[in-house]
DNA sequence: ATTATCTATAGATCTATAGATAATGC
DNA sequence: ATTATCTATAGATCTATAGATAATGC
């Protein structure tokens, strides 16, 4: 059941000219929000112009006229995302120790409350693997980023030794993020039944238990 | 860079009517190659049944011969996929105890090796999340099959005694199953960086340092 | 007669360009 | 003059049907 995007009616028939206030940037937001619910369904490859200027409401040419290309669009709209995640993340962004952790956590549940934004990603790490697809190197900075935020939060927690010296940070934020790809999944597969809040959370408490050292008393 | 699928140059210009020899099974054979490697890099829906064709060495009316529509085609190519999935488990399909998990290493280690199978799973994963999409029932059903091996291997284990009676087996199982997935779209990101195999066997070990019992000695 | 292939083609798309038109802003 | 919208349309696709033709198998 498409929740967000249904093919908005024009407000009222338009005709040629300029519509009376008629905002760009208004427009704008309202074209890539449609256009992120879109890719999150169909994929960037299957969804057509046509279906996005449908669901924001005007001309596939008027869509044009503000992304004039597919590409530029999907540009916009993973663009867009990153801005949403980094709100999503606001202080949690600096790794202070274990605390890296907490915040994946915080994300989760978070995310648990934004389906088309977690479908939206999932659509993208699925085709986007393609060396070829125009969201490749979108994809491979995302896990990137993703990866050294954890591998310096845990490595900080060995500075500061409250994190095993000779825990396998690299495998272990690997590992993490591979848990967290993969229960979006199943989740969407069933977003009622499965808690991935929950499945995360306790996963991450298994990391703890595994590794975390107890902190030293001094001072 | 596609490994597997050049578009081969039908041989020798066929011309009208039934070729000398041809082979329905064998081409049948050719074609459901094609479209896996095909499916796997680009997906169902942004695949067109005229580069199959022709990655099949054959015209898009001869596809369609062998397959009526594209929808049937998709349904040829999960079957097969999954034969080939039940051969590359072979014995380790009965959950026999703890044995699940070894099997589930055993597998991904198999997987390195063939790229263009992991390739289209992850591919389906992301788009037949989409409960429109022709290959979403497999997809649930795959995750269903998977699941269950698992737990009811871990059953098993906690029914004779080496595995905690309080191990949460459903949530193990989702998570190492999350883990698979995850680290399958990493290591295609980058086949020569990742070791996914030891990330997942490493993996494994920390769940059953976590949850296994020593076995009784008695008899 | 059945089967495996092809050519020709219909009918729907899909992206993008050209150019008209009406409102805004200097 | 610039901007936001539209209509019209070109040129590529894309799936699928109709029907011809040559080999196979009874």
């Amino acid at each position: 059941m498409a929740t967000t995007t249904e093919p908005q009616p024009r407000p009222a028939r338009r005709g040629r000219g300029r519509p009376r206030g008629s905002d760009a940037a208004e427009t704008r937001e309202r074209i890539l929000a449609a256009a992120a619910d879109l890719f999150a369904e169909t994929g960037y490859r299957a969804t057509s112009m046509v279906s996005v200027a449908e669901a924001a409401g005007l001309s596939q040419t008027g869509l044009l006229h503000h992304f004039p290309s597919k590409e530029l669009l999907l540009a916009g709209v993973l663009a867009r995302r990153d801005e949403q995640d980094m709100a999503a993340l606001g202080d949690d962004r600096e790794p202070r120790g274990w605390e890296v952790l907490d915040a994946l956590v915080r994300l989760v549940e978070h995310n648990t409350g934004r389906e088309p934004f977690v479908r939206l990603f999932t659509a993208m790490a699925g085709e986007a693997i393609d060396a070829d697809h125009p969201g490749h190197d979108w994809l491979r900075q995302h896990h990137r980023a993703a990866a050294e935020m954890l591998v310096s939060g845990l490595r900080q927690a060995q500075a500061d030794g409250t994190c095993a010296p000779d825990a396998p940070v690299e495998r272990i934020a690997r590992v993490t993020l591979a848990v967290m790809d993969g229960l979006q999944i199943q989740w969407l597969m069933d977003p009622e039944g499965e808690d991935m809040a929950a499945d995360f959370a306790a996963f991450a408490r298994t990391v703890r238990e595994r590794w975390e050292l107890p902190a030293r008393v001094d001072g």
